[in-house]
DNA sequence: ATGAAAGCGCTAACAA
DNA sequence: TTGTTAGCGCTTTCAT
């Protein structure tokens, strides 16, 4: 009997309507990934990370894409609702505005949070120690014995630009040294901020001997400012970046950069999302290893500037 | 009463359910994005400008990759029946599986091929013109008198690696040269398949002067291999890629590449899905024009080369 | 203009 | 084990 119907079903080329069993069963085996894309690098490994989790799973993936988490959190949430979505991750900003977790909590859908830096009491989510791993990569540009550095922050409304720049202040402290404010230039997180950020910074006669960029995308921008201003990287300005992402490892001299595990996070992320979908307790927080990753972009600041 | 109605509506905070939305009226509002992923930059560009059609639409956005089109296009189809898709954005080089296309006609489900380059009766779709583009690239590059010319392919799965190299050997014969086979090299159109292609060519005693890239992944690999083995350029070895993907502007020396606006493609592709939805009548095909962007990454071979 | 009712295709609870 | 039935929340058709 069972057979028969496995039968007709062949025969009849039967597929099951997923909407009907959605309707019927209160789950659309949707999910949802929240985010904005400043940086495409970061966006590829994180897009990458929550779809190679979903392989075999039964879940499929709506990118959710935002044009200013802050601007538009209210949005953000209609869109979750009516989009009919079982869980959501959630990558920064999204992960760090109030206002989506408070509704996310209120209508009782399931999420997990990628590098949230506040409202800890609001779990799940996926963590690396943002501010640790910055005073490790400022500590080894100061240990090659750089003072004059300039700082390419990431967008000001990521909580990861300012949880960098307690890292960078940490390690400046540590060398004995300060940060120079008139050498901090926000950036966006994109390659082209990153490269009007660093041109302004070498500009000055007496230009920064480093620079420090809070992500790949903007160390990759800065590189190309360099290069056409004339000044040799990592003979003349060292430069680091931030994620490793692939852009840090395509370019010449290879970029410095600070190892965050953005796939390995987003799989955790979604992992733990299908967990809590599946009725499977979940751990308040998963925490992920940074690393430095020493490339050719940083070298002891130029005997004139030293 | 239509406004007692939506006073209701505010003051339960009522949001329609769109699975039993779309169970009654058979429409889930979803549409999907078949592509195997092989480049970062192109899948960014392909989603961006779907997503970007999307904006202000009803209609949401689910990644469909795959592991390899070919192997697995019976599940494909699957899949887009079991995701309750309404429609389908086909990317090369799922674009040009007939039996995928066969599949998509037979459930009648619409769908816009992207670049699709054979079975021109099913439509619609969005080209350029790949053979000509190929040979405009091949052709800048032989215009500068370079002879010893190697070439990195494409993933063989991909239609369009036979088309670009069509249009190089046209290239060829329009300037009484012809292609050397001992130095062509299939890649997979990622960085690193472009790289160890190009270690190869360049090992060699009489290592070519100029290498043609089917994409800009692969160029860059090939710019980073010639970096590692000291060789300059472009003095001593010109590169070309083609996509004009952001990974080619980001180099040094940017990369001289084929401009195929994939985003522009992704936006009318989506929109050619729209339109059969809301029943608009579509046109068979839009054309996109391809357009050479000069950058660094050429000049005219060493003398001693010439 | 408003109301009533019959599905949409499935799941889950219950009977047989 | 197999069969039956009542919803799931909406759209649409038909009556009022």
């Amino acid at each position: 009997m069972r057979d028969r119907v496995r039968e007709a079903v062949r025969v009849l080329d039967y597929h099951p309507n997923i909407m009907a069993q959605g309707l019927a069963r209160q789950r659309s085996y949707l999910i949802g990934l929240v985010y904005e894309n400043p940086s495409p690098s970061y966006g590829v490994d994180l897009q990458m990370g929550v779809l190679d989790r979903l392989r075999g799973e039964r879940y499929r993936l709506v990118v959710l894409p935002v044009r200013s988490v802050n601007d538009h959190a209210d949005e953000v949430v209609g869109l979750l609702r009516s989009a009919a979505i079982d869980g959501v991750v959630l990558a920064p900003p999204a992960s760090d505005s109030r206002r989506i977790l408070d509704e996310l909590v209120g209508i009782g859908m399931p999420f997990a949070r990628i590098s949230p830096t506040q409202f800890d009491d609001i779990v799940p989510g996926v963590v690396v120690d943002d501010v640790v791993a910055a005073a490790e990569v400022a500590g080894a540009v100061l240990a090659q014995g750089h003072r004059r550095i300039g700082i390419i922050k990431g967008d000001p409304t990521h909580a990861a630009s300012s949880a960098r720049m307690t890292g960078y202040a940490d390690a400046f402290a540590a060398a004995g040294a300060r940060i120079d404010p008139t050498r901090v230039i926000d950036g966006l997180f994109t390659f082209d901020s990153g490269f009007a950020a660093a041109r302004t910074l070498l500009d000055r006669p007496d230009r920064p001997t480093a620079i420090l960029a809070q992500n790949d995308d903007m160390a990759v921008g800065a590189l190309m400012a360099a290069r056409e201003l004339g000044i040799d990287v990592p003979r003349d300005l060292s430069i680091v970046g931030f994620d490793d992402s692939e852009i840090a490892r395509i370019t010449w001299p290879r970029i410095t950069t600070m190892r965050q595990p953005v796939f390995d996070m987003a799989v955790s992320a979604t992992s733990l999302l299908l967990d809590q979908l599946s009725g499977t307790p979940v751990p308040a927080t998963i925490a992920h290893e940074h690393r430095l990753i020493l490339r050719e972009s940083i070298a002891p600041p130029p005997v004139a500037g030293g």
